[in-house]
DNA sequence: GGTACCTCAATGTCTATACATTTCAGTCGA
DNA sequence: TCGACTGAAATGTATAGACATTGAGGTACC
């Protein structure tokens, strides 16, 4: 495993520290970090790119530096782990795993370009908030990268932890594809809704090092599960009315 | 208007040039384009950085730099327009617009954290493509940011487009909460689909230049619509089977 | 023919510096 | 008291250079 750069190990620890809120008193600058880490700007600016571009520090040309927001924590860029947006409502959450084995199957392995025989460890999971289902899913990461999620305890832990923690990866570029539907059969009774319900579904294929490694359905139960996406120092507008994600009615005038 | 800096300059001039098709055969290296615009390595690759993370461009160490792909140009981080994810589609797409004028309204101005009293262009369409509706929407900006949107034609154009071409600005930050809600009433008649049928709907808010400007509501077909985002080099997994964002039934093992 | 190796080109990482620009806070004056 | 002004602090922009690392393509050897 190579030695990951410099500003990724600064950005790395920087966002640890926000967690334990060693910056509720206000955020570093540039300059401070620099000698704190006894490196240059470029690379202070460099660690810094990927918490102002997901919202979490904030600051600006002649503005003091300060922190936004540490609860939403972990996700690349636009692919923030379901997990994160629904636990960030509150409420204790848990997995129930119906399947965890490797083993081969050629449409995932044909739908992320992959020879057909290609060893993939296959996760399937209905997950809870306070006993109450919010959403299942199937997913399928190659097999060589990601071999100790066959074993893992995925009752109370993230995929993307366990692959972060114990395999040392972390996805690089991905697609998602966000559909809704309505509840039928077998997804409706194990998400404890009505027949006709309505769910997002969430297909996500995505690459690790740059090679596609994983595929993943989501269903998600429509009243229960608010998808959400920041990008920038949204700070101006998170927190306002609507905060929650719940639409607000707008009465037309 | 302040003028843009160098290396945006060059990211817009290199986006023109991709969608020209000028690259079709290869695209430069850093140092040859540094050379072109007599810059800095430095400036060029700041130009790179947003053509590289939303997977126009792809190259790394060693490798050849080379064009991923030119259809979906416009956006900025997560906020595709839905526009150009339904566009990319095929099929020629019209906006009917249902009202279009200058208004307060206290309860969006309390979702964006704005004095109740804030004038905003409001706008009401149905959009279509060949004539089937796939989505509504009505949005909200802060007049004093987009008063040439009053005026402007929105059958053809996007809002996204008219506010970078004729007000010069562009969403630097912001939040996409999604839902999947069932269609009721006068959402369903609008869109022509049958009642309980399943709709998206993304409320967005987002800012102009680090303030709160924009709140827009979209209800989406489920069926005719695909949201995609993509981050990264994603070339690996685009185009594969399912790229089209169709969900493939994957066979329970 | 195929394979191992080598070399080169291109990018990734990092440093150091200079100056422009913006905001904030404090000061001064009307 | 309120306004304008001013200076400091911090980030934004840009340059130039150095070295490390990687992948692709060609070469030479078996």
């Amino acid at each position: 495993m190579p030695t990951l750069p410099r500003w990724r190990q600064i950005s790395d620890d920087l966002l640890r520290r926000l967690q334990d809120g060693e910056f509720s008193h206000g955020f570093p600058g540039e300059l401070a970090l620099s000698e704190q880490y006894a490196v240059s700007r470029g690379t202070i600016r460099h660690a810094l790119t990927p918490l102002r571009e997901q919202g979490i520090v904030g600051g600006g040309r002649g503005r003091r530096p300060y922190v936004i927001n540490t609860s939403r924590t972990t996700g690349f860029g636009p692919m923030y782990s379901l997990r994160d947006a629904i636990s960030a409502q509150g409420g204790h959450e848990t997995s129930e795993v119906l399947d965890q084995r490797v083993l081969t199957n050629p449409v995932v392995a044909a739908a992320l370009g992959l020879p057909e025989e290609t060893p993939f460890v296959h996760v399937t999971r209905v997950r809870r908030v306070d006993d109450a289902p919010f959403a299942m899913d199937r997913l399928w990461i190659i097999a060589s990268a990601a071999a100790p999620l066959a074993d893992a305890d995925l009752t109370q832990t993230s995929v993307h932890e366990v692959l972060r923690t114990r395999c040392g990866v972390e996805f690089d570029a991905g697609v998602e594809y966000t559909h809704s539907v309505t509840a039928e059969g077998e997804i409706a009774a194990r998400l404890e809704v009505d027949e006709g319900s309505p769910l997002l579904t969430i297909r996500r294929k995505s690459c690790l090092d740059g090679r596609p490694a994983e595929l993943r359905d989501t269903c998600a139960v429509g009243d229960r599960v608010t998808l959400t996406h920041v990008f920038g120092d949204a700070s101006a507008v998170l927190g306002c009315a609507s905060g929650d994600g719940r639409p607000v009615e707008i009465p037309w005038d």
